[in-house]
DNA sequence: TCCAGTTTGTTCTAACAAGAACCAATTTAG
DNA sequence: CTAAATTGGTTCTTGTTAGAACAAACTGGA
């Protein structure tokens, strides 16, 4: 059907293009006083009445590992808090603190308007596609894991 | 022409392609007894006399920081080395030991066959929309950052 | 020739990342 | 009801990352 190298130029493009959103999206994040992964945390948490450390990992792609220090750092700004689970000993809540809630409103709308400049000049057509062969290619490569 | 969030969906979409990407990658690399800086340099050692440490992290993407710890864990396994450059005294060569050269050709096709697995039934139609399409959002995405 | 400016690579710091070991709390099986 | 297995979160180790500061080596202009 194809070569065996028929791929290559295929996961170039994809390497590529996501390199370049993540630069765009992480030099920003990172002008508003932020990692990338602690505005990702700040994010999930905004508009919710928190939620366990496992729930915010599985959100947020951080493994537990990780993410209890990025809860310490952002806890230590006073950004997030931990309080106990009520029935379950164990887990805790992570929530934004008064500060955190302050923070959210302010970044958040920043940054998706950030973010939309690029797709200023981008038609409902154009998303579409881009889509649909994003998808296309997930598949394949999820197929292939399996 | 859009709405203020109709380009969430599209960075979803590239995201979460990649990361199946990535996931699929690294668990083979890892696999291999390499992590995926390692893997990465020695595929753009291989077959080369070498390059300066510039020249390697232009080609690879890793930043001359990071470099050094790198290649600094792939000489002590002796998979690579450092001579000095003949004419220009700040320069290093650094390029793959006979080790290095073995090892690059053990895991260079077994990690490019692992990668073809997924695209087995891919048509060349089919990579010709992935990548035009990958291009067309990398352009969006890096004209907003100009 | 000599010195100011640039380039190359290392070191340092703060942070993220995966994974293993660990402890405490909870749940399940017998 | 109790012992075993599971779950939730922290800690530890190894490695990657960006960026700033740094020293040595080169370059070009006066």
């Amino acid at each position: 059907m194809t070569r065996q190298t028929d791929f290559l130029p295929t996961v170039q493009a994809l390497v590529q293009c996501y390199q370049a959103f993540e630069a765009y999206s992480a030099a920003h994040v990172r002008k508003l006083g932020l990692t990338p992964p602690q505005f990702d945390i700040i994010a999930t948490l905004g508009n919710t009445a928190g939620m366990t450390a496992t729930e915010l990992g599985e959100k947020t792609l951080i493994t537990k590992g990780t993410l209890t220090g990025v809860v310490d750092r952002l806890s230590a700004r006073s950004w997030v808090e931990r309080v106990a689970h009520e029935s379950d000993g164990r887990c805790q809540i992570i929530r934004l603190t008064q500060a955190g809630e302050a923070l959210f409103e302010k970044v958040f709308p920043a940054h998706l308007a950030h973010m939309n400049t690029c797709f200023a000049g981008a038609t409902a057509a154009e998303h579409t596609d881009w889509q649909t062969t994003l998808r296309s290619l997930e598949q394949v490569l999820r197929k292939g894991a399996a």
